[in-house]
DNA sequence: TATTGTTATACTCTATAACTATA
DNA sequence: TATAGTTATAGAGTATAACAATA
């Protein structure tokens, strides 16, 4: 009933896969309330130890800096980092994970890895890498 | 400075695909006033010119009937669609195109192809098809 | 003057529940 | 009692602009 003139529509698709997304994160991280943007602010925490400015969470992950305000507010809220003054330049906030946050990360990544095997349970090795690959190309 | 570990997540990936989608769809159509979702509802109404129920449409576009109503109650006013009642079930609500809502749709449509082309470019199309063939079987 | 971060505001989407009218 | 549609409300997510502190 659906007809193909929707069916092959990449913004239906891509809204669909994006929501399916959501949606199995959501459920395979039920039980640790942490959003998928929350992740990925940890992902870059973590790959840059010796911290990283609010506005590079925001240049790193496509946000302004408004939204990372209210992300790392809820963040260290939870203990997972600190914010201190930059002594090089004192407008800015250094942003680091703290081993609760290390702690964190342990536990979500599992999650957020099962909740990636399910929504790609219908494609094998090869095709999940050609998705990846595609996927990095539009956006790049 | 983006690590693997978010450059690679599928999550990341979709958001910002579908983000750009979205942006683009949105560039390409600015001065025909209409939404990738009201796009949606009225290739379903062409491909079904006896008429579908809001909730025909809720199902197709996987949308609830309370948004169904707000997208119909917008596409009305434009005049480009008709709600009468149905005889044979005087609960539901028959949507059908009208001639002027057929015109808009010959409007949008170039508009909405030259997004997805423009979204696309960096493939040629054997790989188009793949991504559209891999984002069709997630969603399945 | 420009930049970092904060706050307030508003606007869109979406989710829920209560309501009506029909079946 | 269940279903189709409407309405009201509230919650995310996001975008804008004004502001303080600092460069």
């Amino acid at each position: 009933m659906l007809p193909d003139s929707i069916r092959c529509r990449l913004g239906y698709l891509l809204a669909k896969a994006h929501h399916r997304q959501l949606a199995l994160f959501d459920k395979h991280t039920a039980s640790l309330t942490v959003s998928g943007r929350e992740y990925a602010a940890l992902l870059a925490l973590e790959a840059n130890a010796d911290g990283l400015w609010q506005s590079d969470i925001a240049d790193l992950l496509g946000m302004d800096r408004t939204t990372v305000t209210y992300l790392v507010d809820g963040l260290e809220k939870r203990g997972w980092l600190t914010r201190s003054k930059d002594p090089a330049d004192r407008r800015a906030h250094v942003i680091k994970l703290t081993p609760a946050g290390v702690d964190a990360l342990a536990e979500i990544r599992p999650a957020a890895r099962a909740s990636t095997d399910e929504l790609l349970s219908p494609l094998d090795e090869a095709e999940r890498a050609q998705l990846r690959d595609l996927l990095a190309r539009l956006i790049a």
